[in-house]
DNA sequence: CCTACCGATCGGTAGG
DNA sequence: CCTACCGATCGGTAGG
């Protein structure tokens, strides 16, 4: 229930307005005509919420990269085995992304529309990201946990390939809550990492 | 060394202009002017070799979705068991992804843009292709080689997702070929479906 | 939040 | 493949 657009500031209802727009055609052919009808106000109008269509774009992002970001810290200070981690954080990965699937979306396929300094700093935080899981990844390597003989940046990529997608299929009024999906999802992936005896 | 501009007739060239484009800043923000410069042309000389600029993103989108199918129309009539037809659906999916690193950068990300019923035809194509793929994984459940509790929607979603973000990440001048990456990935991908013991 | 408006850029056409 | 151009639409500002 948090996707609704009571109880939110004028400005978080546009910006949470525009992440639905963005998301559905693309930052880059939604409109600022396209927002303003949705709010039933005039384009003009908008712009005495926000400062410029990119501004709405990089709160999006931003905020998901917090989120994501506040998640691993969290499962990182857990003492438990790299599986076990591993799997916590592709849970916690998961449930960011089911808490608002329409700004993870967005956060997934129009950063790329970000511009300079901000697309930089993006990535980099996107990078760092991935970092923390290949660490964890070559933790598990290192303690006999995983098999020693994979590629650990093809292990990292189709881990993240396979958790950015869900908001692309998942449908939060399915029978399957986003707790199961995170577990289910951990299970398939890590037990393809793990030694089978 | 596919994607050189030569030995393509002009129309193919202009099209293999408009793909690199189409990924680098995505089909809404490319412009036709920016294509003709790409090409070192006026922007209404495209329109002699070109009916629009949909078109374009119709041949891209068809032309890889052909690519597809013919892949998995050679896996099927293989008489071998269902971890291996998957392994091989992966394989091959893989392989025309990597001889086309561009055109199936565009076909994952910017198809969204066509317009009816193109759109519409693209989406059956490709609901298509993914239930074939979930036709082998049940047949797998059925004969005792995977796993019988995996979520079949989340099992081929989650392939799907491994599989279509590789163009974001592969380096196809890494030191790992194209045929090994398919490989690896259908390792990594089935031995998390299949049974441990 | 509105009216009135701006300069820039868009996809595309006419006619060579 | 070019010059010349069109109507539509874009993000955004001025001034209330």
């Amino acid at each position: 229930m948090s996707a609704t657009t009571e109880n939110l500031t004028r400005k978080g209802q546009v910006i949470r307005s525009a992440a639905e727009l963005f998301r559905e055609k693309g930052y880059a052919a939604a409109s600022m005509r396209d927002l303003a009808q949705k709010l039933g106000i005039e384009a003009a109008s908008l712009y005495s919420h926000i400062k410029s269509k990119e501004e709405i774009l990089q709160s999006l992002c931003f905020d998901m990269a917090t989120e994501f970001r506040k998640s691993l810290d969290a499962v990182e200070k857990q003492q438990v085995s790299a599986s076990e981690k591993l799997k916590n954080g592709i849970i916690g990965h998961i449930q960011v992304m089911a808490k608002d699937l329409t700004s993870s979306a967005v956060f997934m396929n129009e950063h790329r529309h970000l511009s300079q300094p901000f697309l930089r700093d993006f990535l980099l935080l996107r990078i760092n990201y991935i970092n923390r899981f290949k660490s964890i990844i070559e933790e598990g390597v290192r303690k006999g946990e995983f098999k020693s003989n994979i590629d650990k940046k093809l292990a990292v990529m189709t881990l993240f390939s396979s958790l950015n997608w869900m908001p692309m299929w998942y449908d939060p009024n399915s029978n399957i809550d986003s707790i199961s999906l995170g577990q289910q999802l951990a299970d398939m992936l890590v037990n393809g990492l793990k030694k089978s005896n």
